[in-house]
DNA sequence: CAGATGTACCTTTTT
DNA sequence: GGTACATCTG
């Protein structure tokens, strides 16, 4: 604490009202309208700002921050702003500056929660029985330690399999309960041993100095309440709070946030109930409905002019969302014209409406029908589940059509940055045993289980971690020559890279600097600097290991692409001055933003669609079943279809101009053939605001052709009753696909054979894919080509995509 | 110890 | 259908 001058914050707290006018005329005042204005000027006291889709709600919270500091309320270390992403926080933070012009010094607390909870319990490490150096275990860590766990107390992997129970481990620190604190009931719904298998998990990330991310919040949750200093020390110090998305808060969160609001209650929480898709994973929306409960006298402020979408778009999203109960109540509107009706097309199966999505991402490149043309990077397509961007991808893959997924497995997600992560953190701290075990045998080292257990039994033995183990067991000669010989060499080289890291004062990385709070690994600092540089280190590991080898050797098609990420991790090492600051930033940042020049269809889950927007939005798979989904049905009941509609709405609003939702008779799940009904949520679609392109002789020349739509009374109610299934609309679809012939699947059309492609090529010619590697032509059949690839196993190709193998060098792609 | 076959599983996902 | 993981076999 050191640093920080308690006198000088206290100075800065004098009333608004008693400080001179703002330092600078507020400018920026003048850009907002009345709600958000208020939003920004009502500083003192509890806030909740009610933001819509498209609201300007991150001008506002920006905004107030600006407000704070230009008038000299809130010095820039006495904000704390929390987000729940990465991306979220970095975006405030260049809105802040830029508002401000760029005088501004770094705000230090905003970020994360998480990010800031590793902050505060690296402060406060030895309240909670850890060492301010704890690292950091992502999910991946989490369930082998669990599984080791499970072994070890004899229990059926079957019963409980450790990526369950981590699940079910997570859920009870997302509520804030610590072992002791599982309630009974709960406890016995699932099993005794969870309990206390939770429990000795916890004394084993004690013991491993670790914490896993619900840690990061529930330690400091703990040290607020046992320690009523250290919890009036930050009170004083965060003298103004802000929250963004404040609906996806979970218990631990919102006990976080009430314990260091308690005192002065300046805190502005900012969000959407109805745009509240993390209740699976512990968001409790009850957080923001009981807010004004929570903080008596708070201001409740509700932004509802969009400045997003067009009118039919937000009467459509509105319409739907009506059907919600218990909702706060937002009226969205806009100035905006009506434009162009939110489409509803109806297809016979997945592929063709990822064919129909493709031929109008086509067309519309060109402006169709009167409309303006839309370049590809300004569609979007948003699926509620992952396995459906299948369909567009293979399809996309066909007709050359460039696209991007957003959200599949992150760049230090994958195998070989994990791997080399993991040789990192040996180097850092030779003791980490999760980071021993994931590479011991990798590259290859003639490691097999039965060494291994015997190193975990040395180290076990000895009571050290499972290097010094593997050590003794060396010395022991209790372990036989190749595996022995290839052991002691991995053993010397992590003496040697951990000697190599003991570099000197250890920080974080500039931009996330601490202004008072020393962040740095206890006992690292002052020590004279390593002869190589922390990024010459990184590749001296790789390559000493045998790791970059390893892949080096590997024919696999995908071997290429690993070699080339390894290199790429290597780079991200520039931006940091050792391989501790990386490691800290890895564990809390994960994110992978590849920017690209060439202008791309977008393809994502409505989840994480959340927070963007897009001229042009397809939101294809509107089923029942697979929107909104059977499981969350199933299991949340009302409570799940609730949450799925609200996905319904924020997918619609993503949308700034043409909105095209659809969806498909037949569907392929799990390689079985399911007919599907449309989504209840289309019949809830006001038809006022909805153009039905669906082809006729498909659903009977389509969507409320056929019958009034039904009173809104009569939705509201169908709702909440248990017999969701058989709405007057259901029925109405169902009868209409019985009777027009829905067995019949549309003439086919647009079989563009290439012919030249399939041509060059002949039965047993050995050719190079790039997805699948090499393989021989089995047959060939139409435009596709049957391969047997040498590692894919047979499929069948677009004769387009392969090439003879001899020139596999110039691919096209 | 490694590759090869067989068998259960199958939302949404950030930190 | 396709993947991740466990067990079987060379």
């Amino acid at each position: 604490m050191s640093s920080f001058d308690e006198s000088e914050a206290f100075e800065a707290a004098v009333p608004l009202s008693q400080r001179a006018m703002a330092v600078r005329p507020a400018a920026y005042l003048d850009d907002l309208n009345p709600a958000q204005r208020e939003a920004v000027e009502a500083l003192e006291g509890p806030v909740l700002m009610l933001a819509g889709a498209g609201t300007g709600k991150t001008k506002a919270l920006t905004t107030r921050i600006a407000h704070l500091l230009n008038t000299g309320t809130a010095r820039p270390n006495e904000i704390l702003a929390v987000t729940f992403t990465n991306k979220a926080a970095r975006e405030m933070k260049e809105r802040v500056a830029r508002l401000l012009g760029q005088t501004v010094e770094g705000m230090p607390w905003l970020g994360t929660f998480h990010a800031i909870c590793v902050k505060l319990l690296r402060r406060h490490a030895e309240l909670v029985d850890l060492k301010s150096n704890f690292t950091i275990l992502d999910t991946d860590d989490q369930i082998r330690l669990l599984k080791q766990l499970v072994i070890a107390a004899g229990i059926d992997e079957k019963r409980w399999p450790p990526r369950l129970l981590a699940n079910v481990i997570d859920n009870w620190k997302n509520r804030a309960w610590l072992p002791d604190a599982v309630p009974a009931a709960e406890a016995g719904a699932f099993d005794r041993k969870a309990v206390a298998l939770y429990a000795e998990y916890q004394q084993r990330l004690r013991t491993l100095n670790a914490v896993d991310f619900g840690d990061l919040l529930l330690h400091v949750v703990t040290i607020f309440q046992r320690h009523e200093d250290v919890l009036e020390q930050y009170r004083r110090w965060f003298r103004y709070i802000l929250v963004d998305e404040y609906q996806d808060t979970n218990v631990a969160q919102y006990l976080w946030l009430r314990l260091l609001a308690g005192g002065h209650r300046n805190i502005c929480c900012v969000g959407d109930d109805d745009q509240s898709i993390y209740g699976w994973r512990g968001a409790e929306v009850g957080n923001i409905l009981r807010f004004e409960k929570d903080f008596p006298g708070a201001t409740v402020i509700r932004l509802e002019q969009n400045y997003r979408s067009t009118a039919h778009i937000l009467a459509a999203a509105s319409g739907v969302i009506s059907a919600n109960t218990g909702r706060l109540g937002k009226t969205l509107w806009t100035e905006a014209d009506g434009g162009e009706k939110v489409r509803l097309i109806g297809h016979w199966d997945g592929e063709e409406e990822a064919r129909w999505i493709g031929e109008e991402l086509e067309a519309m490149g060109q402006g169709t029908r009167g409309m303006r043309a839309m370049a590809l990077d300004e569609c979007a397509i948003l699926v509620r589940a992952s396995h459906q961007m299948r369909a567009f991808e293979d399809r996309f893959l066909t007709i050359g059509l460039p696209y991007k997924v957003i959200g599949g497995p992150r760049f230090y997600e994958r195998m070989e940055i994990r791997d080399a992560m993991a040789y990192f953190r040996l180097a850092v701290s030779p003791d980490d045993d999760l980071a021993f075990e994931r590479i011991v045998n990798t590259p290859k080292r003639g490691l097999g289980d039965k060494a291994q257990q015997k190193i975990q039994v040395a180290a076990r033995a000895n009571g050290v971690s499972l290097v010094e183990g593997a050590k003794i067991l060396l010395a022991a000669k209790d372990l036989s020559g190749k595996g022995a010989k290839a052991l002691a060499e991995l053993l010397a080289g992590i003496d040697r890279w951990h000697a190599a890291a003991l570099g000197p004062v250890v920080r974080m990385p500039a931009d996330d600097d601490v202004l008072d709070l020393e962040v740095g690994m206890a006992g690292a600092a002052g020590r004279a600097g390593p002869q190589v540089s922390h990024i010459e280190l990184a590749e001296q590991i790789l390559e000493e290991s045998g790791y970059t080898e390893h892949w080096q050797k590997d024919k696999t098609p995908e071997a290429p692409g690993r070699l080339e990420n390894l290199k790429e991790l290597v780079k991200a090492l520039e931006s940091f001055d050792n391989l501790q600051g990386f490691l800290e930033h890895v564990a809390l940042i994960m994110d992978n933003e590849t920017d690209d020049a060439e202008a791309k269809v977008t393809l994502m889950t409505l989840h994480a669609a959340k927070g963007l927007e897009f001229p042009a939005v397809f939101l294809p798979g509107w089923e029942d079943g697979l929107f909104p989904s059977q499981r969350a049905m199933d299991e949340t009941g009302l409570k799940g279809l609730e949450e799925e509609r609200r996905l319904a709405y924020v997918g619609i609003t993503r949308a700034e101009e043409l909105c095209t939702i659809s969806f498909a008779a037949n569907r392929r799940i799990y390689g079985q053939w399911q007919s599907a009904l449309p989504s209840r949520f289309i019949d809830e679609l006001p038809e006022a605001h909805v153009e039905v392109l669906t082809p006729p002789g498909l659903y009977g020349g389509g969507y409320g052709a056929a019958a009034a739509p039904a009173p809104r009374s009569d939705l509201h109610e169908r709702a909440s009753r248990a017999d969701v299934y058989n709405s007057p609309g259901w029925k109405r679809m169902q009868a209409r696909s019985e009777v027009r012939g829905m067995s019949q699947p549309r003439e086919t059309r647009n079989v563009v054979i290439d012919l030249d492609a399939v041509s060059a090529f002949t039965e047993g010619d050995r050719v190079f894919h790039q997805k699948f590697g090499y393989g021989a032509v089995t047959a060939i059949e139409g435009d596709k080509l049957e391969i047997a690839f040498d590692k894919a196993g047979a499929k069948r190709v677009v004769a387009k995509f392969v090439v003879p193998a001899a020139s596999a060098g110039d691919v096209p792609f």
